[in-house]
DNA sequence: AAGGACTTTGAACGATCGTTCAAGTCATTT
DNA sequence: AAATGACTTGAACGATCGTTCAAAGTCCTT
């Protein structure tokens, strides 16, 4: 056991955002990992099992990035940079534009229920992290103190989605910091 | 040949739509279509032209719909209507809250590159649809005359993604039906 | 050096995948 | 009634899927 499973996750994670959970063939894990099947079956029991460690990596990495927009004098504009990065990131990463927890929604249906509820827990846990942020921005006078944080929270992660979905589609940077910049001042605007 | 295309397209669809391109299997259509599969063959040519139908023919279906809001006298109400419409499909329907186009962009990778094409020219397809009813309502005054109009179409297209994709996660159609209208008069305070 | 616990190996399993094709059915034309 | 052409049938093909397991390898303890 030289190898973290740390490692290994990262790995398998590359693999599973760029084809999806159906499309990853047990092969094609046993190539990018380096081990044969025992070996994996082993460590993580199932392809099933190696999924969910990827998916909770990911929701915990993704928390932490948006959390962590929350310590800046300036929040929002923070949170801004965040999606700008995660939105225009070049090449051989575009797969990452699109979010690995919506890209899974549509492997739903043939992932065990177990999985489905991470999944689902996943994307109302980036909705905590987002309001997370919002109460921090609100308590630096950026956001009204009438405003309905929650449901902000809400409209934020929409906004997450959507862009995202849009970048991976399109491709135009430009467009999509517009887009963005557009989004973050109907954040100030908001009641 | 007495069951129409169409109606078999229809039935795939419903397919497709519950659980994207790959995980439908050849046997599973053949069941739905209620074809052997010579016959499917014979008439699609392949698992993928019959995929390709059934996208193409959503693109029209929605490109339909959308363009149908501008016929009315208030066609950014009617546009309202169309996305509650389509966010709070209930039950046996919920498949259809996440768009055809965008859950099959987890597919694209394993899609031959002809209908990956059909793909991403839908969304501009139904891009340009946002964009005939934004013209449609700053006729009738709902939206400033120095609007960018193309840009507040893809701005449309986005919150479009957004809110099927949280519609189809969440299932609270109070809270949607809330998003849907903040992003509506977002449209009307537009520059 | 021997024992024991943990880890890795890779051939093989049964199931399912998309697809093919020779044979059969059926309506229409001659 | 015979021939033609369009469409349907379903067994079968090779490929690939996720998974298993007995055997071999590795490493620490005694």
């Amino acid at each position: 056991m030289k190898i973290t499973n740390e490692e290994l996750i990262k790995n398998a994670t590359v693999l599973f955002w760029k084809k999806g959970y159906s499309a990853v063939g047990m092969r094609e894990l046993q190539t990018a990992l380096d081990m044969r099947p025992g070996s994996i079956y082993h460590r993580f029991k199932s392809k099933d099992g190696l999924f969910r460690l990827v998916i909770e990596t990911y929701v915990e990495d993704s928390k932490s990035d948006i959390e962590a927009c929350s310590a800046f004098p300036d929040a929002l504009a923070e949170l801004e940079k965040y999606f700008v990065n995660v939105t225009t990131c070049p090449g051989e990463l575009q797969y990452q534009r699109q979010c690995l927890l919506v890209r899974t929604l549509s492997d739903m249906e043939q992932l065990p229920e177990a999985i489905r509820q991470v999944v689902v827990e996943g994307m109302a846990t980036l909705k905590s992290a987002f309001l997370l942020v919002l109460e921090n921005a609100q308590q630096q006078g950026n956001i009204s103190q009438e405003a309905d944080l929650s449901e902000l929270a809400a409209w934020l992660q929409c906004q997450f989605v959507g862009l995202r979905t849009q970048a991976f589609v399109c491709e135009d940077n430009e467009q999509t910091k517009r887009l963005i910049s557009r989004a973050m001042s109907e954040l100030n605007n908001a009641a």
